[in-house]
RNA sequence: GGUUCCUUAGCUCAGUUGGCUAGAGCGCACGAUUCACAUUCGUGAGGUCACAAGUUCGAGCCUUGUAGGAACCACCA
């Protein structure tokens, strides 16, 4: 490859994939099957969250990926045999939705196929579509092990999770019942309480009145009034709940209730969940279509009469008035008739929250359907236990407790779910009938009958909760198996979404508990969600959405990484703007013509084909380059003569070491932060400029090399790029290991650091010189200095200065405000004269720094309290501020 | 109602066990310019760290309270 002038990503992106995928260096050194030893500890494996098969990446994924493959690029440098196993989810709601719409628009409906044939079709309808999500991780830049890829239907998918359902069936865990589930009219299906959405919103609460059955003279009362949001359920009524500390009603408790509308009694009877409070303190119960009557039925051995239909239409048990209108309508007659009756006693607005379909935003109707559930005492408890035994390490660490606060409450599981796209739930009944009390478990899902032992069985036909089959992802993608060592499980790290937490972290745990006796991964991190530039959440109805493959084609999938991570911790809702990615790309705009530029002196040095090694031999002598090869283990041949190469030696190993520091906190924002910083402000802005001058061209390319394995795991493309371009570089970064410590002399560092003091104080007084002077050339004198004696040139490059003179003794113009240097900018006597504002300002400022230095000092308790080197900082520090301001005031005097 | 988090520069955010003059990117102002890079270079302005009290020699950080905001869970007959 050759270096074009700017950078281009478009340019060599996909081809620098290619090679990467040709050469296998995504795939981990070491396959399970082959190891006998246990070396876990250079294993390094992390899965993806399996984004849709048939969809399109979002801005989630190109986080998730970015740090995922950060971690992954990282390790594999330090040498560790990383396994980043990549993921196609069958997604089997969203997929069906899709699905469903789609042949909606062909005039069809899903009643008209069987489930094999359904399940067949949409089959063929994500296979149509796949290929764009890898395209896009591809884009991205995941160095992901692609001929492992796991999709969530896999064979090897589908038998661990009917394995784990057999074993939960053989321990007691699975059990069918009759419960009020999420059901969504539209899509006909139940959810789980995860799936569902709950939305504030006005609604009304009427008043309507029981007459008291036999009520007489003795009574006070004659009705009890209750208050319903819901008055069509009203036919599904079985009793009015009042509180038993309610005195109002006490006297009651145990009579009947006329039911409006029918020919029915209800019972009145006590229940805690009667607020006396709320409305007129007694409430209607209807087991089969509220949540919390359906619990207070379980207590008082109530009936369940359903009168509502899956398709949302009143049921014949409503009465013939009421059989077949929809709920909205109904409840319009209801009230009407009721008025007429004069039972309607009152209408109040309120606001509720409502629960809706997440997808289709339809009212969820509670109903009452027989599925299969987990019971998930014993899931929640064992990881619970495990969590508070510090197995897992958190980031953030709060969500630890989140998570347990969620598992101390968690309610028991439905796994059934009444779409044909998924895991068919390996379950059998005797008669034809789904009600039937007698079920089997049978592997055989693809046959609608079976027979066993002579007797026919039947297909249940729901099919598994995606969560079911994603919380074995661990144990499925790393190919664990029973009584086989596995270096690879538990996983090193889990990264997904805070917003998964429960649905999807929580029930990785408590599978992989329940499966393999271990914790399913040591590490969880957790990123926010992405929002827009102004803090909002991204939707496509708000028009806010950031596709992430746009913004790869237009600054490059490196300025993406860089862009997205920056700013970011972790499990915090952060906003995202295109800023912050154009900021990367000019990050590795830069960092490519350093790179340009260092190969350009490399070749004009004509010691492009030789070894660095080789090149220290030339410019040295070779006692020098034996004890530098000595010391480095014979790896990084290279001198530090000149100004400026021992400090980048010490500034590029310090930020080697954050970086270090970074990777194993998860700090991904700080060590790109560092990045920055030592690639722009210090090695281009210093050590390039300083290097126009001397050309260490061995030390150039130790530098450079190892910027690139920095800055790799961040930025791979345009790493590896530079790589491939570099005369005298062999192999794929990708594989190369991570850059060892390079030996510096402090002494001569601290001098360069000392060098840019000077500079920077030049600089600025230039930059304040009353208008016509500021941006001339001027000379720069000295007396008796000898770093800048020793460094005139380079001074003379780095502050822009006409000329770099002794002054023999006789100073002149303005004397620059720097202890231990004599230096004087030799303009014009006006010019000084003109200064002198700027001079009086800079003393006040001084002298502020300097009161407070002093205030702190004049604090016995200070003196006595504080750490020993922060005092005597405080000391040097007043030293210091006293000696400039001296040095300010005789200036000013002069000038006068 | 429960759990958790947030409030730092115009904007988006860092700030690790309390310790020099609180940082970055973007934006803004001023200046530079053929010599790797205008996707550039230099300089600068801009902050009562939400508020109040406490602990401490010392608080953006720890404690308590107040105000505002967010997310999730539960519930609202």
């Amino acid at each position: 490859m050759s270096f074009t002038k700017s950078y281009e990503p478009g340019e060599f992106e996909p081809n620098i994939y290619a090679l990467w995928e040709q050469t296998g260096a995504f795939q981990p050194k070491k396959v399970v099957v082959d190891s006998d030893e246990t070396d876990t500890d250079n294993c390094y494996s992390i899965v993806m969250p399996p984004p849709n098969a048939n969809g399109n990446l979002h801005i989630g994924h190109g986080l998730t990926i970015a740090l995922e493959d950060s971690l992954t690029r990282y390790y594999r440098l330090r040498g560790k045999s990383t396994w980043y196993i990549p993921g196609a989810d069958h997604a089997g709601f969203e997929t069906w939705v899709v699905y469903e719409r789609a042949l909606e628009k062909e005039g069809h409906t899903r009643f008209e196929f069987g489930r094999d044939e359904l399940y067949a079709r949409v089959w063929d309808f994500v296979e149509q579509q796949r290929g764009n999500m890898e395209l896009q991780v591809r884009a991205l830049g995941a160095s992901c092990a692609w001929p492992d890829l796991t999709f969530t239907l896999d064979e090897n998918v589908v038998s661990r999770v009917y394995s784990t359902f057999k074993k939960m069936w053989d321990d007691g865990m699975i059990y069918r019942g009759e419960k009020l589930v999420n059901f969504c009219p539209h899509h006909q299906t139940a959810f789980a309480d995860i799936e569902v959405e709950h939305k504030d919103e006005d609604g009304h609460l009427w008043e309507i009145a029981y007459p008291i059955v036999g009520a007489d003279v003795s009574d006070s009362l004659t009705e009890i009034i209750v208050s319903t949001t819901r008055p069509e359920t009203i036919f599904g009524d079985v009793a009015v709940a009042v509180n038993p500390e309610d005195e109002r009603y006490t006297d009651y408790i145990g009579r009947e209730l006329q039911l409006p509308l029918t020919n029915r009694t209800v019972p009145i009877i006590a229940d805690e969940h009667a607020d006396p409070a709320y409305g007129t303190g007694a409430v209607k119960i209807t087991p089969a279509h509220d949540f919390d009557d359906f619990e207070v039925g379980e207590r008082h051995n109530l009936a369940r009469i359903q009168v509502i239909s899956e398709n949302g239409l009143m049921l014949e048990t409503a009465g013939s008035t009421y059989a077949g209108l929809s709920t909205t309508d109904c409840r319009k007659q209801v009230l009407k008739d009721l008025e007429d009756q004069g039972l309607l006693r009152g209408e109040k607005k309120i606001t509720h929250s409502v629960a809706h379909c997440y997808k289709c935003d339809t009212v969820i109707e509670p109903m009452l359907k027989s599925q299969w559930f987990i019971d998930v005492k014993r899931l929640a408890a064992e990881a619970i236990k495990h969590l508070e035994n510090n197995e897992i390490k958190f980031h953030p660490t709060n969500k630890k407790k989140v998570l347990i606060n969620y598992l101390q409450n968690l309610k028991d599981w439905n796994i059934s779910r009444q779409i044909p796209w998924g895991i068919a739930i390996p379950m059998f009944h005797q008669t034809e009938t789904d009600e039937a009390p007698e079920w089997i478990f049978d592997p055989r899902t693809n046959l609608e009958k079976i027979e066993v032992g002579g007797v026919h069985y039947y297909r249940d036909e729901d099919t598994f909760d995606t969560w079911f089959s994603s919380s074995h992802w661990p144990i499925v993608c790393t190919n664990w198996l029973e009584g086989k060592e596995n270096p690879y499980y538990p996983l090193n790290v889990m990264e997904t979404g805070a917003d998964i937490l429960f649905a999807w972290v929580a029930r990785m745990i408590m599978m992989g508990i329940y499966v393999t006796g271990e914790v399913p991964f040591r590490e969880v991190y957790l990123h926010g969600l992405v929002l827009d530039a102004h803090g909002q959440k991204m939707s496509k109805s708000k028009g806010n959405v950031i596709n992430p493959i746009e913004l790869v084609t237009k600054y490059g999938s490196d300025a993406f990484r860089l862009g997205i991570l920056r700013g970011r911790s972790a499990g915090m809702n952060q906003a995202f703007s295109e800023n912050s990615v154009i900021s990367g790309r000019n990050l590795c705009n830069k960092l490519w013509n350093v790179a340009r530029f260092i190969q350009s002196m490399v070749d004009e040095s004509h010691t492009d084909s030789l070894t660095a090694l080789e090149i220290a031999a030339n410019e040295l002598d070779s006692t020098i380059v034996n004890e530098a090869a000595v010391q480095t283990g014979g790896e990084l041949p290279y001198s530090t003569d000149n100004l400026g190469e021992d400090w980048i030696c010490r500034e590029l190993t310090a930020a080697k070491e954050q970086i270090e520091d970074d990777f194993a906190n998860y700090r991904f924002s700080e060590a790109v932060e560092t990045l920055y910083s030592v690639i722009w402000d210090k090695y281009a802005d210093w050590f390039i400029e300083s290097q126009k001058i001397y050309k260490n061209i061995s030390l150039l390319k130790v530098t450079l090399e190892t910027i690139l394995k920095m800055l790799h795991p961040f930025a791979p493309f345009l790493t590896e790029a530079i790589w491939q371009s570099l005369s005298w570089t062999e192999g794929e970064l990708i594989v190369q290991s991570w850059p060892p410590r390079l030996k510096f002399d402090p002494i001569s560092a601290e001098q360069f650091e000392n060098l840019i003091t000077v500079v920077s104080e030049i600089r600025a007084t230039l930059q304040c010189l009353p208008a016509p002077s500021k941006g001339q050339k001027w000379s720069l004198l000295f007396d008796n200095d000898s770093l800048v004696d020793d460094n005139q040139l380079l001074v003379m490059k780095l502050a822009n200065v006409g000329s770099v003179l002794s002054c023999e003794g006789q100073p002149r113009g303005l004397r620059l405000a720097l202890v231990g240097h004599e230096l004087y900018l030799d303009v014009p006597q006006e010019v000084v004269t003109k200064y002198r504002d700027e001079l009086e300002e800079r003393i006040l400022a001084v002298g502020r720094e300097l009161d407070a230095l002093n205030a702190r000092m004049m604090n016995p308790n200070y003196v006595d309290k504080a750490p020993a080197h922060l005092v005597k900082q405080t000391r040097d520090g007043i030293a210091e501020k006293t000696a400039l301001i001296d040095r300010l005031k005789a200036e000013l005097t002069v000038i006068q």
